[in-house]
DNA sequence: GCAAAGACACGCGTTTTCGCGCGAACCCGC
DNA sequence: GCGGGTTCGCGCGAAAACGCGTGTCTTTGC
């Protein structure tokens, strides 16, 4: 009664995925490969661990058992993997940073240019999204997120704060100016698809318009001057034919952090990524406020 | 950058034992196949984890660093594999029971003939020893012990209480009641090569007369009439031509407990073994005492 | 009621891994 | 200085693991 570790984590994968098909996608084999190891495992702790249906392989409680513990090693394996990738002091080999994808293109992009001439052997990839990327799962090494607080065990370094205004093309702006008493049709996003109170309280004849679940085509349809839009002041200014509407308030905003685990927050990539950072960032920091 | 946890454990089992053979042996695979996955596993981390010397590999602080890692993920192991045994309902398989190698004869015998006619289906396997198994790693499953508490994180219950005396073979104490101010030679063991305080008190002449690193050899010095030994109560009953010599005083000695995981414990088969095991212990208590 | 899709079982050919044997380098004791 | 023992490196044949294709069953949607 001893177990092979990768059955383990073959259990752990099938009882997380359900099917055999699914298991063997996350662990790059095929699925056949998955049904064997089973096997292998079943017999090795003669145990039954799964009930094969014809949907699908169910866990029996034995099963959810070993994934349990299988997740304990897998979180032991990350967490030595990260400390040995924190450990590298070499500038070169794979780093990996996340940013929201509008972020990118206006501040991120002259510290990605800078860094790539500096260190030259340093492959670095980009992703691009707003989803929080798992760091845990080394999904990347470092991230920049617009967020109130770094978050669970993560160590992080405030960018700048930020503060979000309302934002219009130019002509949709002049109107209101001219106008204040006109109703002012609003684009939002669809987490929050209300009228901001502070600017409601300026101009009570607010509506929503429409509710947007993309960022990018909330920002379009304003440019088109279809509306008007609550967005973070480096995202008004950096995006063309969009001005300020002047006299609707600033109201805060959550903050720019980059956040990493410990662990790789000092490995020599990620140290040498933020001393271009930083500074880039902090000289800029005027473009996100009022 | 992703590892197999199979070479974690090569890993770990190299940095052991220190060479690769060594280090096969432990897991079963020739040294070839080590050598195999750690260099496989130094190209997955990026990582050097060993100097190659003649007498061996020494490793490098990554190594230890997965060393570290890959030992928390073997101990989770084992703590599945126990909990997966000590879910086992079946009275079937495999039941390793560990005991100090001269209570066997006399007092685990029985118990052990009426359990393997009640549970044939048990495959049951005894390791006769004073060295204390590793319940941990699974050498045993539940250990008869002589110690004054269960220890760690072990659960147990007392057999019995015990008291040692002194004990001679039969002209040797007959010798000494004659005559109870001539010198008495001592046969001592090794971890405790003095003569016990409450007998010298009695008997100002003792002397030690010899020190044996081995109980059976010291019994067997006693029975020859080579001196007197300070022994449990139920190993000089149990050992033929030996008698106690009366008027040394007996003395406290730690106590029989069977212990076991709190997991394995309450497993079907350690539970049937048990209900047989203690009353046959309890009704026979008083040959543990004076 | 029937077609399409998803999921597993099974068998076959291929790839990878493993163990064995040989030779070289080194340490140790004499 | 010189054998004996131990350890590692490398190449080859055997064995195990793997991926793919096919067939069957069940569910789902029309």
């Amino acid at each position: 009664m001893d177990a092979d570790w990768d059955d383990l984590k073959t259990v752990l994968a099938l009882v997380r995925h359900g099917t055999l098909a699914a298991a063997g996608a996350d662990l790059g084999v095929s699925y056949t490969t998955v049904a064997r190891r089973v096997q292998r495992a079943e017999q090795a702790l003669g145990e039954k661990l799964f009930e094969r249906l014809a949907d699908g392989y169910r866990p029996t409680d034995t099963a959810r058992l070993v994934a349990d513990y299988a997740h304990r090693m897998e979180s032991e394996q990350t967490t030595l993997l990260r400390k040995i990738q924190g450990r590298d002091r070499r500038l070169s080999g794979k780093l990996v940073i996340t940013a929201p994808q509008l972020l990118i293109g206006p501040y991120l992009a002259p510290v990605l240019d800078q860094f790539t001439r500096i260190h030259p052997a340093v492959d670095l990839q980009i992703r691009a999204t707003n989803d929080l990327l798992d760091l845990n799962r080394r999904e990347a090494d470092l991230a920049i997120r617009i967020h109130d607080s770094p978050g669970d065990a993560l160590i992080g370094v405030r960018l700048c704060a930020q503060q979000r205004a309302s934002f219009a093309s130019t002509e949709a702006a002049k109107r209101i100016e001219r106008d204040p008493a006109a109703p002012i049709p609003w684009l939002v996003f669809a987490d929050r698809p209300e009228i901001p109170k502070a600017a409601q309280d300026r101009c009570p004849n607010g509506r929503v318009r429409m509710v947007f679940d993309d960022m990018a085509a909330l920002l379009g349809a304003a440019q088109a001057g279809l509306g008007v839009v609550r967005i973070p002041f480096f995202l008004g200014r950096s995006t063309p034919w969009l001005v300020q509407v002047p006299f609707l308030p600033p109201e805060p905003y959550p903050d720019v952090w980059a956040v990493a685990y410990d662990d790789i927050w000092r490995s020599a990539k990620v140290a040498a990524f933020r001393t271009l950072l930083v500074p880039h960032f902090r000289a800029r920091r005027q473009d996100f406020v009022a």
